[in-house]
DNA sequence: TTCTCCCGCCAGCGG
DNA sequence: CCGCTGGCGGGAGAA
């Protein structure tokens, strides 16, 4: 609201403003193709890729071809996320020619293979209906109605993170560290021309897929994210990079095969591409530029800018003035949105005991902006600060309340990023980490969602080895059988002397003796039934027809009475805790 | 009309 | 503070 940089407002009378937009275009025929990026950069190679070029200077490269400096930024970098540059100072690159190219896709390459990370944009679909998301576990949770709880609009509902973590076996410490991977990587990095190139790239190289739109491309690179604007964005600047890369001939503009759409073929690197031959041809283009250009841009900008020549600027103003204040409303709702833009919870600063709850309280559409999340909780901690972040955190850790805060942190990270799918290591990092925490309560006791989380990461602990238990008893089961199998079947029906037969019997015996001891309810007692059956019959043999005296009987008597006694005192044992209870 | 994509604002950052 | 970088999206040519 009327915050007009003063110097603008004063710029903006001298501007003959009565016309607004299209006036501009009459006294001069202006082609956009002269000032393209592809050609830019087509020039832009041309002026440098030879010989005894050691290190290109921005300034040069702008004033040389005749364009902005922005302009260059924009090339230069595309040109080093493929190896051609390499930055070495402020203004300052070093040339590395296009040999350096298969090695940086190579590096790509490998990259791409193991990359499970840059998948970091995820989310947002649309509606507060978790459509997708699979319903067989709302079953435990019933209350997990997704709105109408004003009481707690702090954290996505626990329901949702349970899912999450139950789906994914997402654990705590994965959080934590996906936190500090999001943090460490700079947020602003994450969008950058560089990576962007890198990465679509990558979608070449790293499938079969030799053609690909713009539109299919974006959408692979931003994950789910269908937001229209921030993929009109992403294709903005896909078609920039995708200019400069045609012009290196590292991709080729075809349509797709079904349709009419425009797409881009990979080429790869062949060689030293062919237009080196316009080194010479450069020199006309350039002049030509000269003459076709708006008096934009050719000027140096340094010059425009602390001498502004009137009329270069009354015709900026033109478009200023109608942008204006279109512009700075949206600027202004957005600057507000976000209040005071410092990162002033710093990492975990102790001092504010309460959650970060803000991007979320709007609790009735659960759609809430991702961007804004992203940029509210992963605060773009720069250079020096990165150095001392591992060990901050490592720091913080200890702490009660930068523990608390971190939890909230990373369940809202996980949240957002639970498209990933992280892998389950980490287990007993995870106990003892929440061992950590539930041992704080004499501090400060643990809130709902903490509770929750608790329960739930202990409640994965133990499930695991149930299973395993579970699967272990049927092994016993199995290997039973197959001995009752034997003895019933073979081993008794040819055993002629009474000796053998209570041997026998006395083994099956004590097999279900083992099986009712892994078993339970209704299967144990049937297994003791039957280990009592068993023991009697052989004993019934070994009284009449055995000595007392003879090995297997006395080996009997010893298992029944033993199996007697367990029993008997497990069934007293159960009796006196049922009347107990 | 939709597709392309240039232009330049201005936030961040380094010095 | 100043100047360099570079994300970003408006909106103007091109198709």
């Amino acid at each position: 609201m009327s915050d007009l940089p003063p110097e603008k407002t004063n710029m903006e009378l001298s501007s003959s403003s009565s016309m607004p937009g299209p006036s501009s275009s009459l006294h001069h025929s202006y082609s956009r193709k002269q000032k393209s990026l592809g050609l830019l950069c087509t020039n832009f190679l041309a002026l440098y890729n030879r010989h005894g070029i050691e290190t290109i200077g921005l300034d040069d490269a702008s004033s040389k071809l005749g364009v902005e400096r922005r302009r260059i930024y924009d090339i230069v970098n595309v040109l080093e996320s493929v190896g051609v540059l390499t930055r070495r100072a402020k203004n300052q690159y070093t040339w590395k020619g296009f040999a350096a190219i298969p090695a940086a896709l190579k590096e790509l390459q490998e990259e791409g293979a193991k990359d499970t990370f840059h998948r970091f944009y995820i989310n947002e679909n649309v509606k507060g209906s978790d459509d997708e998301d699979d319903e067989e576990e709302s079953s435990s949770q019933p209350l997990s109605s997704s709105q109408t709880d004003t009481s707690k609009p702090s954290l996505p509902d626990s329901s949702k993170i349970e899912i999450v973590f139950m789906r994914y076996n997402v654990d705590l410490l994965t959080f934590f560290l996906w936190w500090l991977y999001a943090c460490v990587t700079d947020n602003r990095r994450e969008k950058s021309l560089g990576l962007l190139t890198q990465n679509f790239i990558k979608l070449f190289i790293c499938s079969q897929a030799t053609i690909i739109s713009l539109d299919e491309a974006a959408k692979l690179l931003l994950g789910d994210a269908h937001n229209t604007s921030i993929m009109r964005t992403k294709v903005r600047r896909l078609y920039d990079i995708a200019n400069v890369l045609s012009s290196m001939n590292l991709i080729e503009k075809t349509h797709t095969l079904d349709s009419r759409k425009p797409a881009f073929k990979w080429l790869g690197y062949n060689g030293e591409p062919t237009f080196t031959l316009s080194s010479d041809l450069m020199m006309q283009a350039e002049s030509k530029k000269r003459v076709f250009g708006t008096d934009l841009s050719n000027v140096s900008v340094k010059r425009s800018k602390t001498h502004e020549s009137a009329t270069e600027r009354s015709l900026k103003m033109k478009h200023h003035a109608i942008a204006e204040s279109s512009y700075n409303r949206i600027f202004d709702a957005h600057e507000s949105r976000h209040g005071s833009r410092g990162y002033e919870f710093g990492p975990f600063a102790p001092a504010t005991g309460t959650y970060p709850t803000a991007p979320l309280e709007d609790s009735s559409k659960r759609a809430f902006d991702v961007e804004n999340l992203v940029s509210d909780y992963r605060p773009s901690y720069q250079n020096q600060v990165l150095k001392d972040l591992f060990g901050h955190y490592m720091d913080a850790w200890k702490s009660w309340i930068a523990m608390q805060r971190c939890w909230s942190l990373m369940i809202l990270v996980g949240y957002m990023y639970k498209d990933v799918v992280p892998g389950r290591e980490y287990l007993h990092d995870m106990v003892e980490f929440l061992d950590k925490v539930a041992k704080t309560v004499d501090t400060a006791e643990l809130t709902p969602e903490e509770r929750n989380l608790l329960s739930i990461a202990y409640k994965n602990l133990i499930a695991g080895r149930r299973d395993h238990r579970v699967k272990i008893e049927s092994e016993i089961t199995e290997i039973c059988d197959r001995i009752f199998n034997l003895i019933d079947s073979h081993l008794l029906p040819s055993a002629s002397t009474a000796d053998s037969k209570v041997f026998y019997l006395k083994m099956k015996g004590g097999y279900h003796r083992y099986l009712s001891d892994s078993k339970t309810g209704a299967e144990k007692i049937k297994a003791v039934k039957r280990t009592l059956e068993v023991y009697k019959s052989a004993q019934a043999i070994a009284l009449n027809d055995l000595p007392s005296t003879n090995v297997p009987r006395l080996g009997l008597a010893l298992n029944f009475s033993l199996f007697y006694y367990e029993t008997l005192i497990s069934t007293k044992a159960a009796l006196k805790t049922a009347k107990a209870i």
